[in-house]
DNA sequence: AATTTTCTTGCAAATGTTTTCATTTTGGCG
DNA sequence: CGCCAAAATGAAAACATTTGCAAGAAAATT
């Protein structure tokens, strides 16, 4: 009921007078409590109970140290595939005992910059980005501020801050190559917007690049741009898969499409691989046991996340703010049902 | 190259000194901009824009003001439906300009008390968390610090904080339902672990309550315990549907371990719903559009999200922390092709 | 031109904490 | 008991910002 209202928050005098000791032993008592007298403490640690005291981590921010939380920018948490590397970064923040701040902004660039300033005013020690290309603004602002920051799932040798992920042209070859060796030609893709989405883009160019190598056409009226989602997927493909001229392979641009075009074949009561074959870019949980199993591009989310925070905190505890680390990891096609030979039309 | 690195952060005075006013009128540019003269704004605007400056949003918190971030702790982040919460929560909190921290403590209830307590640290204006049920220590962090808390996902009449959810009995109860008028009487049930997880146990609850009243016998080793996710659920029930005596109707305590069913049905090449019925509860993205649909119980996430972030807000806005919210969902069966009536053994 | 009113701006205090340096207390030893 | 070293504690400055108050400047009114 009480809710202590009108008594504001107790501070570190209120407890150092309540414990009978100076403001400097309280905060001895956290920051060095091996400087503290045992009985010390014990009065310390009772008042501090008693009063709900709770320390103001951001009065340390003033005097220029850290503040103990990491930002992470992500284009959107509703997404398998980030989710999972934004689980595995705040992790390996907890086992540091970091608070993470978080911004959303549904690919918007604007929207982006606004959030990074907004990080920095929260005055986080780090910042990590999804992708290397932004507006000048936002560049400069993650360069200048003396912080660390790192741009996740890319990977460019020349990067202008750390960098870990994937070359995604690669993710794009890789598939492309996989439904040409099995013989197909007719071939469609399916991709979200690339508006925003450099790692969409690139995989898109590296898939054209190896049908073009191949000598293979793949007509603009073949490519597919489609919201994120099962569902819109699911439609775009039920639209492609009813056409007479239907594709014998459909290459997309992350599992979710995938899962969407292959319940669009199984809809029409097309068999997989036989009638058509699906591949998708990501390998997310889940596509190894969908029936059937899909086959796509592994995509270390986890290991992304994971060492993406890594480079955070080495960098924060030498205190090179500057220092740059790139991480490229390799990717490998995970060769599942969803994809069989042509059969020659038969 | 030279990242600015000696060379210590821009502060107000530092801007002041370049505009040739003082550290007064810059604050008050950004906080009451109408009070200065609009030349001086400008000249402002060009030393804030050549001196790289970022304010410090903490210097506020010294003063008693809002720190302008809110609290979010999550059990996980890679868990669709949550996803979709988060989601939702963090628009709601973009469209006024307040900053997310986030925490994740994967069901363990001590690191959530340890978070608790470092969002507190960090001076949030509000926080959020996941369920009612929390240790004592917890409780007392959330209610006695002067800020508004939400708790996310459930509801209870005399919750002693804020509450947006369904009865997570109604959902058991719901779906149990569901399967009794169908006629099946040969069900099974498989959940997620129940250990500081509130919300599976009321609705493996009701789901019983219901079974019990229809006298219909589930016993304990047709009941099953599943880590959640899509490939351990499939293991499960694979395992579960080749017994001879196998279900006609499995139970699941989300969408994701009934997916997994699905899989493991179809691995099986059983027939759904004609062999085995499935439903699961949540309605995740996704779950309408699979080949079949699934049957599910619809929760609303993203309104979860969107109102748990509008509470605290209000809260924090009229300034009384103490004011306690609930809001009670109610819910509904969404009937797919995964669920038919039991045809007796044909 | 003198006076009043309205705008702008600056000064200084206040905020919660950490740390350096100085001081006090404690304990050991002769 | 007296001295010294070591341990424990306190005082005060520093950090970046906001805001009430007061003063100066400009504009409006007489």
């Amino acid at each position: 009921m009480a809710q202590r209202h009108g008594k504001k928050r107790a501070d570190i005098t209120a407890v150092a007078r309540h414990a009978g000791v100076s403001a400097s032993t309280v905060s001895r008592f956290f920051n060095h409590p091996d400087l503290v007298r045992p009985d010390t403490r014990k009065r310390i640690e009772r008042s501090c109970e008693k009063l709900g005291y709770v320390r103001n981590r951001y009065a340390n921010t003033l005097r220029g140290l850290r503040s103990g939380s990491i930002g992470l920018i992500v284009p959107t948490v509703d997404n398998a595939i980030f989710a999972e590397m934004i689980q595995s970064f705040a992790d390996q923040l907890n086992a540091r005992e970091l608070t993470l701040l978080t911004g959303t902004h549904g690919y918007d660039q604007e929207l982006e910059a606004k959030l990074i300033r907004s990080l920095l005013e929260h005055r986080v020690d780090g910042i990590a980005v999804v992708g290397l290309e932004r507006p000048e603004a936002s560049r400069t602002l993650l360069t200048v501020q003396g912080i660390p920051s790192v741009a996740l799932w890319n990977y460019a040798e020349e990067s202008a801050i750390s960098c870990v992920g994937p070359q995604n042209l690669d993710a794009g070859r890789i598939v492309a190559k996989h439904v040409v060796d099995l013989g197909h030609e007719n071939i469609a893709t399916i991709f979200p917007e690339f508006l925003g989405n450099d790692r969409a883009r690139d995989r898109y160019r590296g898939a054209q690049s190896v049908f073009e190598e191949a000598g293979i056409a793949v007509p603009l009226e073949r490519h597919i741009t489609t919201p994120y989602n099962v569902g819109a997927a699911k439609i775009a493909a039920i639209d492609l898969l009813r056409d007479a001229e239907r594709p014998s392979a459909v290459v997309c641009g992350n599992d979710i499409i995938a899962r969407g075009v292959i319940f669009a074949a199984q809809a029409l009561g097309l068999d997989i691989p036989r009638d058509v074959s699906v591949v998708g870019i990501g390998d997310f949980a889940g596509s190894a046991e969908m029936e059937p199993g899909l086959t796509s591009v592994r995509m270390p989310a986890r290991r992304i996340g994971r060492l993406g925070a890594q480079i955070l905190i080495d960098a924060i505890e030498s205190g090179d703010a500057g220092r740059i680390t790139r991480r490229r990891f390799e990717l490998k096609i995970v060769k599942r049902r969803s994809t069989g030979a042509w059969r020659g039309g038969l």
